[in-house]
DNA sequence: CTGAGAGTCTCCCCCGGGGCAGACTCCACG
DNA sequence: CGTGGAGTCTGCCCCGGGGGAGACTCTCAG
C-alpha cells in the first residue's frame, strides 16, 4: 500500500498538526512515523496514525501537555476509565482557575489603574500579640499551595472531635512566606489561623503552636492579588526610611474571604516584621 | 546610603519578582541593576528601582510580554497617554479573545466528549459550479486573520458605492487554505464570499474573481472548532478509500454564523477538491 | 535524462523563565 | 582572624514549539 507513505506535509494537513509539532512528537516518541528512511530521513506516516494525530491535536488544544496526552492515550487504550477522567476533571479545574484569573485581568485592563490609587492605608508599626494557631508549613505553587492548605486546616477543625471541643477559629487565615526570596512555582509557605479550644490532631505535618508576641510594619491593601504591588512597595520604603530593620518571614493576613467578596473589596494586611 | 545597595534577594522579595527574571530583566536592559560589582558579578539595586519593578510585575501579570512592557514604560515615561491606551486596548482584547477560548475548552471538558459522536455527516463527492466572489489573500495567526479579513470584505460590501448598486452577499464565507502544510502563526488564508452586482473596489488586495467549478469532496461539522479533527480525518480517509486525489487548497466553508449560534451549534462545511 | 520547483532534513536561536550544579562571596559569630 | 552558612554567580538543560538557514531529495515536465 503506498497510500499508507504519507510525507510529513499531508500528515500535517490532515491531523492540523504543525511540521514543527510531528517531528517534536516524533523526538518524544509520543507519535512516531511508522517509517522513516533512514538513509534521507524522510518521514512516511500511515493511514492509522491519522487517529492518534488528530487525538493528540484535540487534547493539546484542551491544554493537555506532552506527558498528560501520552498518559491519556496509555491509560485509555488500556481501558482505563478512572485515569482518564480523573485527568480530565483536573485539567477542568485548572481551566477554570484560569478563567478566573483572566477574569480579575481583564476587569483591571479595562477600568485602567483607575483604582490604584488610594487603595492601601498608610503603614505603621505595631506591636502583635502571641497567638495560638493552628499551621502547617509546605512546598508548591503559590496560589493552588495556599487554597490547598486552608482546606486541610479547615478539614481538621472541623472533624467531629474537634468540633465537640469546641475548637474555634478566633481571628484570620494569614500566610508565612518563608523564602529569602519571592517564589512562584516552589515557595515554602506557612498557612495559619488562630483558634481555641483543646485540638486533636492526626496528620503529623499540621500543628498547634504559638506565634510570638512580634513588632510588624503592617499595612492594608484593598483589591485582587495582582495590584498588591505597591502595597509591599510602600510598606518597604516606610521600613527602610524609619530606619527599621526586617527580621523574619513576611506575612499576608487576610481581612475577609476572598471567596464570597468582590475581587476588588478583598482586605490583605501585610505585615513585615522588624526589630 | 549604603540603604540603597540592594541585593537580589531582597529586591525579589519586595517586588515579588524572581531571581531568574531579574537577571533576565538585567540581560534583556529592561530593569538593569544600578550598580554592578565587575569583580564578583553581583547585582545592586536601589530604592527608586523598586517601582519600576513594581511596575514591571504588575505588567506582567497583566499578560504583556517584555518587548511591550519596554514600550509601555517608555510611552508612560514620555507622557505618550494614546501608545499606552493602545496597548492596553489590545492586551484587553487578546485577554478576551482567549476568556472566549478557555469557556469552549471547559465545557468540553466538562461534557466531555459525549457530544463528539454523530456530529459530522457522511462525506460525498460533488460538484461545485463556478463562483463570483469577492476575496482577499492575507497572511498571519490563523484565527485572528480570518476574523480580521471577513471584517475588511464586509466594509467593502457596505460602503455606499456599493450598496447604491446592490451588491449582496449571496452565499458563506469561506476559507482556502493555501498552505501544503498546516499553519497556525503564519498561515497564507484566503477568505471569499459569493456576491451579486457591480463592486467598487478601493483595498487593491480585494478582488473580485470567479472560483472556478470544481469537484470536491465535502462533508459538513456540526460543533465548536476545536472539535473538527475527526472530520478532517474522515474526510481525507473517504477520499483515499474512493481511491481519488487531492488536488487543490482544503476549503472551510461556514454554514452559519459562528457569532450569533451557540458552539456547539456551529455547522462548518470541508471541501477537498479531488481530481 | 535532466533540471526546476516543491518538499524535507537537521541545526540553531528565540520566548519567559524554572531547576539544578558547581563555584564563589558575603556576613556574623566565636 | 577564621569559618560556616546563607547569599549569589554563571552555565546548562527543560517546556512546546516558531522562525529561519543551508543542504539535501523527490517528482514532474520537457
Amino acid at each position: 500500500m503506498t497510500v499508507d507513505q504519507i510525507p510529513i506535509g499531508r500528515f500535517s494537513t490532515v491531523t492540523r498538526l504543525t511540521r514543527k509539532a510531528l517531528r517534536l512528537y516524533d523526538k518524544r516518541g509520543l507519535l512516531v512515523p511508522k517509517a522513516k528512511d533512514n538513509i534521507t530521513g524522510y518521514r512516511y506516516y500511515t493511514g492509522d496514525q491519522i487517529q492518534r494525530g488528530v487525538r493528540i491535536k484535540y487534547l493539546s488544544t484542551l491544554g493537555f501537555g506532552l506527558d498528560e496526552i501520552a498518559e491519556y492515550l496509555e491509560a485509555e487504550d488500556a481501558g482505563d476509565v478512572s485515569r482518564v477522567s480523573g485527568l480530565v476533571d483536573a485539567r477542568l479545574r485548572n481551566t477554570e482557575e484560569e478563567l478566573l484569573r483572566l477574569r480579575r485581568v481583564a476587569s483591571l485592563l479595562d477600568n485602567n489603574m483607575e483604582l490604584m490609587k488610594e487603595t492601601m492605608s498608610e503603614p505603621l508599626v505595631k506591636e502583635v500579640p502571641e497567638t495560638r494557631v493552628i499551621s502547617k508549613r509546605d512546598k508548591g505553587p503559590i496560589g493552588e499551595t495556599i487554597g490547598r492548605i486552608i482546606g486541610e486546616l479547615m478539614a481538621v477543625i472541623h472533624m467531629p472531635e474537634n468540633q465537640a471541643n469546641f475548637v474555634k477559629i478566633v481571628g484570620p487565615f494569614m500566610t508565612l512566606y518563608h523564602d529569602q526570596e519571592y517564589k512562584e512555582h516552589d515557595a515554602d509557605l506557612e498557612l495559619a489561623v488562630p483558634i481555641t479550644g483543646k485540638v486533636t490532631l492526626s496528620d503529623p505535618s499540621i500543628e498547634v503552636k504559638n506565634l510570638p508576641r512580634r513588632r510588624v510594619a503592617s499595612l492594608v491593601h484593598k483589591g485582587s492579588y495582582e495590584t498588591i504591588g505597591p502595597a509591599y512597595a510602600k510598606l518597604y520604603d516606610y521600613v527602610v526610611r524609619s530606619g527599621l530593620e526586617l527580621s523574619g518571614p513576611m506575612m499576608d493576613v487576610y481581612l475577609n474571604d476572598p471567596n464570597t467578596v468582590e475581587p476588588d473589596e478583598i482586605l490583605t494586611e501585610i505585615q513585615a516584621p522588624v526589630k
